[in-house]
RNA sequence: GGGGGAAUGUCCCGAGCGGCAAAGGGGGCGGACUGUAAAUCCGCUGGCUAGGCCUUCGUAGGUUCGAGUCCUACUUCCCCCA
């Protein structure tokens, strides 16, 4: 459906994020009629999200700057059993402190994006351990359980992948969705929350909430899910060679995430400014008509825009610079990522090669050698011919660093400490 | 309950007469061309103290000078009969 009434819904719709709602006219009814609150829960399976998750949090930004209040949701509790949907396999178990360290490292994101505090449209940051651990099995069984098909919830494509190929769905597992149906009825309880929302594989999870909710007495509850990320070539988002792209700093440098964006491929920049920054339409549609080579100043602010609202303004203004001067004027930057090595090891010498996997830019010595033979190492700017070698102080350059480099983009300085 | 088939390079799919570091894809990385894009072409895609050594084919044993390949047991999955 579109034309809808209310800003939320018609922002989400005119960006993309918007894949299916469960109750279209009536939530935007009442979303035009008030506040309302929404939510978003977020597995704590490692110290930062990635950014798959980066869509989502964006859903909650502009339901808060639509005039509504967003709860962001950390899975402390459903972490403990691991959602089985459209997996193969089952999750390793985590242990109660693995999750509490994770959703430590997760939460420091989410300042950057949502106003918390206690007005209507103030964000809240609620973990769900605070009620499922306390649950008594037998009250929950009586009290929820009771509403559950169990012939349904084996219908649900997310189990059926499971199912069909006769790979053990633990009874653990099995009850991810009848908990996570219950967060969405308990914060109706606690909050007045109505709307969850999630990426499309949360679908049938959110839905059987909905269902929880009519049988134990909510008002009407609302769900929308955001399409499922890929890039215009098919690969799923977030994926580089060196791993996840993680939101937090301390995993991946705003240098490194702003080259993220900037690599963008020309069919994604207009779709990922719509999604990923808060630019107004009409100054996306003008850098979505740029064309030729242009589209490279588009991904440039796609870069710095996205970076911005993750990192700062500053360190995004910061990791543009670096690039400009590392690519464009071909000159060296301090501000490159850098990686520190003792004095001594330099002094007494240190294989090329081993240099490089040191920067973190090849696995192995056998991974260095064969990018060489390519001739995609270069060392200070030079392509490496010489596998042998062994850097020293020698070849310290003006900066008091060695630039290490791989292909044409990929950069670090190695720093005598 | 009975019968038949399958598990391969820790990214995926997939060939593999007892001599195999193991065909071929996809993906990824690098090079050329470009615009730090896409498409295309080329190279690489177990480890190491590097022409020699070490570790890999579901798990554990066995046969053999030598096992991904043959035998036994186990695990998991697929198909057929009941």
């Amino acid at each position: 459906m579109t034309g809808f009434k209310s800003d939320f819904l018609r922002t989400l719709d005119e960006r993309g994020f918007i894949h299916q709602i469960s109750d279209p006219e009536g939530l935007d009814a009442a979303c035009v009629k008030g506040p309302i609150t929404g939510y978003i829960g977020f597995d704590a399976t490692a110290t930062s999200l990635h950014v798959g998750s980066l869509i989502q949090i964006m859903m909650l930004h502009w339901m808060q700057q639509t005039g509504h209040r967003p709860i962001s949701l950390m899975g402390g509790g459903t972490s403990l059993i691991g959602d089985p949907s459209f997996k193969d396999e089952a999750r390793k178990l985590l242990t109660p402190a693995d999750i509490d360290a994770n959703i430590a490292g997760i939460q420091k994101v989410f300042d950057r994006y949502l106003a918390y505090g206690d007005g209507p449209t103030g964000a809240m940051m609620i973990n769900n351990a605070d009620w499922l651990t306390k649950l008594n099995y037998l009250e929950f069984l009586r009290d929820v359980g009771r509403h559950f098909s169990v012939n349904r919830m084996l219908s649900f494509d997310s189990v059926k992948l499971r199912l069909d190929r006769e790979q053990s769905l633990s009874f653990l597992e099995f009850n991810y969705m009848i908990l996570q149906g219950y967060d969405f009825v308990e914060l109706n309880r606690r909050t007045g929350t109505v709307l969850q929302m999630g990426g499309s594989d949360q679908w049938g999870n959110i839905v059987n909430g909905i269902d929880l909710g009519h049988k134990m007495g909510t008002p009407q509850l609302f769900a929308l899910t955001s399409p499922l990320l890929t890039t215009s070539s098919g690969a799923k988002m977030g994926k580089t060679a060196s791993g996840a792209v993680w939101l937090n700093a301390d995993l991946l440098s705003p240098y490194e995430f702003w080259q993220y964006w900037r690599n963008t491929e020309d069919a994604d920049v207009a779709r990922f400014l719509k999604l990923y920054t808060t630019l107004p339409m009409p100054e996306i549609a003008r850098l979505a008509a740029l064309g030729g080579s242009e589209v490279n100043e588009a991904k440039k602010i796609l870069a710095t825009e996205v970076t911005a609202l993750l990192h700062g303004r500053d360190a995004a203004v910061a990791a543009a610079e670096t690039a400009r001067k590392t690519f464009e004027e071909g000159a060296l930057s301090a501000d490159l990522p850098t990686v520190e090595i003792p004095r001594s090891e330099l002094e007494a010498g240190l294989g090329v090669l081993a240099a490089f996997v040191r920067a973190g830019l090849a696995g192995s010595n056998g991974e260095a050698r064969r990018s060489a033979d390519g001739g995609g190492l270069k060392v200070n700017d030079a392509t490496l011919t010489d596998v042998k070698r062994t850097l020293g102080l020698g070849d310290l350059n003006e900066t008091g660093a060695i630039k290490l480099s791989l292909g044409r983009k990929k950069h670090v300085l190695l720093k005598p400490v």
